[in-house]
DNA sequence: TCAAATTATGTTATATTATAACACTACACT
DNA sequence: AGTGTAGTGTTATAATATAACATAATTTGA
């Protein structure tokens, strides 16, 4: 796949780049509001780079969220196949690097025999730092 | 848990028969036009049924789709553990039940040692009627 | 049993997320 | 050079979701 090599446009280039200035996933509107002063003015022009980002899979979209993420996956070749862990508290997102899960999601096939193209998974907990915290009989 | 024993208020029937009359997820406007007639005039009563109805385990969300499916699952007493497959091409959706899988992910807990509450798994393919319809080559 | 709390309803307005449509530009390719 | 593909810029609008406020129904427990 060598679409992956291809240089990035001007656009596609300044909205990756604030993304992965982020440690949390960013939302498009955020993104534009943010990149205005760069020369990106509308909403279609950020959505275009989005789609070709997560294309490409340089960026994720996190979907109980409405938000996207730079991709940490080194070797996350291909898009649509993610997992993710998702704090409740903090929202703070994580892509989950797992060999063993990785392989089972990859060679799962249904009922019908069915395999799949992708995937997208996301955990819903209290991450490490929010648990610390609040004290148990705290949380909601 | 006993929430799921209490019965549903009007507009929580009206929504939920809506959706279970429907084999694929449906949208939340198209709820709303599909129930006007039966006394629900606008978004905030569709989707204050939605959000009680999923809290209660009796639909899930599409997150990929924004829409909204019955639970087909008989004992999914929680909401937030989820695993459907989607097909790319007709958008129908399924509930998968794989007591292999559903441990998997409900036991699983990330390099923090941290378990989760929750999951959302959506497999994306091409159903099995979809792959009959379209002769290899005519894939896109 | 009745007052308080909780849950649900109805309504208007608005926020948020995403795409359609059209005109134009940049670049790759043979 | 001409044609195709991808990218840009812009306006308008579609689609999805919630805020805020007023009121009614229901549970519940002192």
């Amino acid at each position: 796949m060598d679409k992956k090599n291809k240089p990035l446009s001007k656009n596609q280039k300044i909205v990756l780049d604030f993304i992965q200035k982020n440690k949390k996933p960013v939302k498009a509107y955020s993104i534009l509001s943010n990149v205005k002063r760069k020369g990106i003015n509308a909403p279609p022009q950020v959505y275009r780079a989005l789609d070709k980002l997560i294309e490409i899979g340089k960026i994720h979209r996190v979907e109980s969220q409405n938000s996207f993420v730079a991709c940490k996956v080194s070797d996350c070749d291909t898009p649509h196949k993610t997992i993710f862990s998702i704090c409740n508290s903090c929202e703070i997102v994580s892509e989950i690097k797992d060999p063993k899960l990785f392989k089972q999601l990859k060679d799962f096939s249904d009922n019908d025999g069915i395999k799949f193209d992708g995937y997208n998974l996301e955990f819903f907990g209290t991450c490490k730092a929010c648990k610390n915290k609040q004290p148990e009989s705290t949380q909601h």
